[in-house]
RNA sequence: GCGCCCGUAGCUCAGCUGGAUAGAGUACCGCCCUCCGAAGGCGGGGGUCACAGGUUCGAAUCCUGUCGGGCGCGCCA
């Protein structure tokens, strides 16, 4: 409805340039949007205000000429000229009413549309290590991430959507060792465990299956394991070089089959738990990417040749230096250490440009905002391998913090001492952990109030907002007990009777239901949607105490069905487009 | 010290990319309840949009600075 408006209006403009009121190439773009006021009507566009430097006339006057302008159209009643120059208008009502048969007739693919044109947009989101289990702070990543993967699919763009797999690096090495140094304490070995290493319970899990499988095949005493291993950090040595020490001799003593397979073991028992905890949480992948196959495949060192042979690499002090800051960044990067080994960036360069080599047109990246200086690198690289660096587009998540009982609960990840995705999971449910994970725009620190998503009350959103398509759903239920014939009828007939103001607000909210849609997809901002259904579901309420809708006049009832039918059908889409299901009963 | 994000009602947050009298929820204060489906419904008070300048017809929104909070500044990932 709003682009038909928009399109009157620039028809407007473009009437009176060719007249020469304006000059065409001066001509700034008119905002058209719904009048938040009912006062103002429907409509409202500023084509007026905009425009009247480029016109030479006041404000006003130009919007009575740009009035006079306007093509006919079946669709206002209406237009008016208020305050310092906005052209406001008003529907005519069967364009008000015709939303409640567009709705049934379109059913699931209402609010969808095609402006994203089938452009092929990458959304890669959590992509945490797969060293232990996913916690609460991938889980908004995971939401958010998820919920704009399905938003730009549903406006049209060709979505893939990919978690990329630090399976190579020295993070997973410290994981294989922790696992090894569990499993001869589980043989019986003594030893203290590294302060650097990993110590959640999954760790010992993990030591346990190698244990039960393998008895004592990956064995070696203690004195072998410890021995010339300088000191970790609380007997006054150093931690990095205590652990990098122990993988050392891991790699050393176990040799290179039986390292690989405690090092697969460990990435395997893990990543299968991170997927099928992210199933369960209504996020699936069309792709892993796998780091190592990307280092094995000679990406990265093909990625470094071409820095290099570019000229953005220099050697200093034993290591490779990436010049980034010839492109904005704070300061040079390092690719390639002095042992040799590529470093983290080193991988991300390459796979950023692969990604793109893919032939994405837009690359979407969700990260932790604990990641923010990251970024300038990564586009510096891509700029310096000759690609635009604003096809990546970086959105930073803020942590979440969780709050019980009015405290906010600490956590630390580096005792393992913290919620996991699937605690919080099976604590509040699937759907008020969605609910709430994205009820925030990503930018701000997000309050998660645990007492209030477990709540089964009004009070909390998600309740509130599926209470109302339960709702509806038993509304037609109790047409069906008392042997009422709640057939609706075809296309607009009775659509007239609904004249009670909360009727209005319903047929309007209905109404803008796909404009939402389309800018939270276009701005990324899946809250837009948490917001426009939580008034949704209040407007359902509010009209369902004032009015009863199985009412004796046979057409009054049929048009009320038939608006909280569509009603119904606006809930169910958008609470399907965040993940969260639209229950008959509660 | 430098960089990024945030600062709006007591609290948690919106504010559609510069528009009309800044809005919800919760908490608080009044009335009304027993109604298709309980866990309620209706109404009300509450604001120097952190602060100071600037840009223009017009600023919570854009620019600069100050203050306050969070995060980041590794040959870690």
């Amino acid at each position: 409805m709003k682009s038909e408006i928009a399109a009157l209006v620039r028809s407007a403009l473009e009437s009176l340039a060719e007249q020469g009121v304006l000059a065409a190439d001066a001509v700034r773009d008119p905002v058209v949007e719904r009048a938040r006021d009912p006062a103002h009507d429907d409509f409202a566009t500023n084509a007026a205000m905009v425009n009247s430097k480029a016109a030479g006339m006041k404000p006003r006057e130009l919007a009575e000429r740009l009035v006079a302008a306007l093509p006919a159209s079946p669709l206002i009643a209406e237009t008016g000229i208020a305050g310092p120059g906005f052209i406001n208008f008003r529907l005519a009502q069967d364009a008000h009413l015709a939303v409640v048969s567009q709705v049934l007739a379109q059913g699931e693919a209402y609010g969808r549309s095609d402006i994203g044109a089938g452009r092929r947009v990458q959304v890669e989101f959590v992509s945490a290590n797969p060293t232990g289990p996913l916690h609460v702070g991938h889980g908004r990543g995971a939401a958010y991430g998820s919920v704009v993967a399905d938003l730009l699919a549903a406006v049209g763009f060709e979505v893939h959507r990919e978690y990329y797999v630090n399976d190579a690096g020295r993070q997973m090495d410290i994981l294989a060792t922790s696992v090894w140094l569990r499993y001869l304490e589980l043989a019986g070995e003594e030893l203290v465990f590294p302060s650097n290493g990993y110590k959640g319970d999954y760790v010992w899990d993990i030591a346990a299956t190698l244990h039960r499988d393998h008895g004592d095949a990956y064995r070696h005493g203690a004195d072998e394991v410890f021995a010339g291993i300088p000191a970790d950090e609380p007997a006054g040595g150093d931690k990095e070089a205590h652990i990098d020490a122990l993988i050392g001799r891991a790699k050393q003593l176990l040799g290179e089959p039986r390292y690989r397979f405690v090092f697969e073991l460990g990435l395997n028992v893990i990543l299968d738990d991170i997927r099928d905890d992210l199933e369960k949480f209504g996020v699936v992948y069309d792709q892993w990417y796998s780091e190592r196959a990307l280092v094995e495949s000679g990406a990265v060192n093909k990625c470094i040749e071409r820095l290099r042979e570019a000229g953005h690499l220099y050697e200093k002090g034993g290591a490779w230096w990436f010049r980034s800051t010839g492109f904005g960044d704070e300061k040079d990067r390092v690719v390639v250490r002095d042992n040799g080994q590529t470093t983290y960036f080193a991988s991300d360069i390459a796979y950023q440009l692969d990604k793109i080599e893919r032939g994405f047109e837009r690359v979407i990246d969700v990260w932790g905002a604990d990641h923010h200086g990251y970024v300038p690198r990564v586009k510096a690289a891509l700029q310096a391998l000759g690609d635009d660096p604003d096809r990546l587009d970086v959105l930073l998540v803020q942590f979440a913090v969780l709050y019980e009982g009015g405290h906010k609960m600490q956590m630390s990840t580096r005792s393992g001492q913290f919620v996991t995705l699937r605690e919080l999971r099976k604590d509040v449910g699937r759907d008020a952990a969605r609910f709430f994970y994205i009820m925030r725009k990503c930018e701000q620190h997000l309050d998660f109030d645990l007492d209030l998503a477990r709540s089964q009350s009004n009070d909390n959103p998600v309740h509130y907002v599926q209470y109302a398509h339960a709702r509806i759903c038993s509304v037609f239920r109790q047409a069906a007990e008392k042997g009422i014939d709640a057939g609706l009828s075809e296309g607009n007939s009775n659509l007239e009777h609904l004249s009670e103001e909360h009727e209005q607000a319903l047929l309007k909210s209905i109404a803008r239901y796909p404009e939402v849609v389309q800018s939270a997809a276009m701005n990324e901002e899946p809250h837009q949607l948490t917001h426009f259904l939580r008034d949704l579901a209040n407007e359902l309420h509010t009209y369902y105490n004032a009015h009863q809708f199985l009412v004796d006049d046979a057409a009054l009832r049929d048009a009320r069905l038939k608006l909280i039918s569509a009603t119904r059908q606006v809930l169910a889409n958008g609470l399907g487009l965040i993940g969260i299901s639209a229950p008959e009963t509660m």
